[in-house]
RNA sequence: GGCCCCAUCGUCUAGUGGCCUAGGACGCCGCCCUCUCAAGGCGGUAACACGGGUUCGACUCCCGUUGGGGCUACCA
């Protein structure tokens, strides 16, 4: 079997959203899978809609989910000579015409055709005489070239997803080759580009589907082998619409910028149209490296959704190290203000290592660990009124005294660690006269501030004996 | 409109003629654990779009209907 060779061809002229990331993803795998060649290839023919700007916003996606790639970028606009070689070819063999008519006049024309329920051909401009042709060139017409779509046949291809796919060529309209201003359209440039390239197996969105007939003709038309085709259902959003602006088709990174992992996002989008054919869903990116097989790529379309995502990112979260967290984590805790953690992973990782298994988006950590990163933080209204407002004064002044007492005994403690923090808690608690859980509250309340937190002894011992008692000692006024 | 493609719980999916009184996951609900909140464990809720065939037997094969998506550009 000839080596696997496949490409990922964005077009800059809108974000890496998730339907290209899957794209790419599945490109991605199968080129590691077969220890193929992953090639980046950006389509920009179209100079009035591309920008560079949007290819490296595409590019700072595919790094950043970990979609490296073995060669590329490589830019269609720095590669015409390859097109119009390829297009004189096509008129040399006369499977492409030169059309004078204008867009108005062709758009006129293809909807007129369109509600009689034809296809399209521009039968003045396909049979005109080479010298005429010639001369209205000469003359400076403005003209286009194209495809000669041959009469009556049909096309038939093996799609490795869609299997058996077949168009008649009464449906394919004569199409673009060559725009006016001599820039090649898309169908040849990828046809001339998966050539010239050597790619093995085109992997991109069902909504090429119908196209690919278009460029098997051109294959042929040239003389060339068409590659190998596979064709992935569509990700649709919430609404089951096509992914659109308003509809999950941001930028992959706004994900990133929300909080989540690159491996979650992966994972997740891998599970979009593919499935291992068991109940696993949590993959190691080896794993799925390993598992992946285009012959189980689903031909539904697919939802997404946004909570199982949020899931799985919990997911990975809980299962990273803290350390390996760390620079995830940098970027929400400098937005949230917290800029001296940078390199003070001695005071981080503990909290890390506290507050992982609990987070759903690296961006809700700096909100978590806010009382373990400053003694600056706010007591919550609802959690001081629930746990210290005792409406009785000497339900009060019990519980104040025996916070006193607590903060000295953990002042005094010999060495301040879980089983001794714990023995000292619960001794105080029972001493206390109050229930477990109003005291552990009430601690938990003058240490936090919060009414909800990991396990107390887990906050005692990250916080440290210094913080503790100054935070009992604190909040005694709350109690006067 | 024409052509192409698709169709299992709300969502992602397993299922390739009998293993299906349809399995897993997210979500949701309940219980357990428990100092709170998560996590975790256990249990529950919920689907073969519809109608015809084929067959001893259809979620699985065929046809139609309906629904959805795509293409129909000098966009990709």
């Amino acid at each position: 079997m000839s080596r696997v060779r496949v490409r990922f061809a964005p077009s800059p002229t809108g974000f890496l959203h998730l339907g290209g990331a899957r794209t790419a993803l599945f490109n991605w795998l199968l080129a590691r899978k077969t220890r193929g060649t992953f090639v980046l290839r950006v389509e920009d023919t179209d100079a009035r809609r591309s920008s560079q700007e949007m290819a490296e916003g595409i590019m700072e996606g595919l790094s950043w989910l970990g979609l490296d790639w073995d060669e590329g970028p490589f830019y269609q606009s720095r590669r015409l000579e390859i097109y119009r070689e390829a297009a004189k070819r096509t008129v040399a063999s006369r499977h492409a015409y030169t059309c004078f008519c204008s867009p108005e006049e062709i758009q006129a024309r293809s909807a007129e055709s369109r509600l009689a329920g034809r296809i399209w051909r521009c039968r003045r401009c396909r049979n005109q005489a080479s010298r005429l042709v010639r001369s209205r060139v000469a003359a400076g017409e403005s003209h286009t070239l194209r495809f000669r779509v041959p009469a009556d046949r049909r096309i038939v291809f093996r799609d490795q997803v869609y299997g058996k796919v077949s168009l008649s060529t009464e449906n394919i309209e004569d199409f673009t080759l060559l725009r006016s201003d001599g820039s090649p359209t898309y169908h040849l440039s990828v046809v001339a580009d998966d050539w010239e390239m050597g790619i093995s197996h085109v992997i991109r969105g069902a909504d090429h589907l119908s196209n690919t007939p278009k460029q098997i003709l051109l294959h042929e038309a040239l003389g060339t082998q068409a590659p190998g085709y596979a064709h992935l259902p569509l990700i649709l959003g919430p609404d089951k619409k096509r992914l659109s602006k308003r509809n999950g088709a941001e930028s992959v990174l706004e994900y990133r910028d929300q909080g989540v992992l690159p491996m979650a996002l992966c994972n997740y989008l891998a599970l979009l149209g593919w499935s291992p054919g068991d109940d696993r869903e949590l993959f190691s990116n080896g794993e799925l490296v390993k598992s992946f097989d285009l012959d189980r790529v689903n031909k539904a379309n697919a939802v997404f959704d946004r909570r199982k995502l949020d899931w799985m990112n919990s997911r990975y979260l809980a299962g990273s190290s803290s350390q390996d967290l760390v620079p995830h984590l940098q970027p929400f805790l400098e937005r949230s203000g917290y800029p001296e953690e940078r390199g003070n992973d001695g005071r981080l990782l503990p909290v890390i290592r506290l507050l992982k298994s609990r987070l759903n988006r690296l961006s809700d950590f700096p909100e978590m660990a806010g009382p373990f990163l400053t003694d600056d933080f706010d007591y919550e209204s609802k959690a001081v009124n629930r746990h210290f407002s005792l409406a009785d004064p000497e339900q009060r002044s019990r519980l104040r005294s025996r916070l006193e007492i607590l903060a000295e005994e953990y002042d005094q403690l010999q060495e301040f660690n879980l089983e001794n923090v714990e023995a000292v808690l619960r001794g105080a608690a029972k001493e206390s006269g109050f229930k477990i859980g109003v005291f552990f509250g009430a601690v938990r309340v003058a240490l936090t501030g919060r009414t909800a937190s990991p396990g107390i002894f887990d906050v005692i011992v990250t916080l440290g004996r210094q913080r503790v008692v100054e935070r009992l000692t604190r909040c005694l006024k709350l109690l006067q």
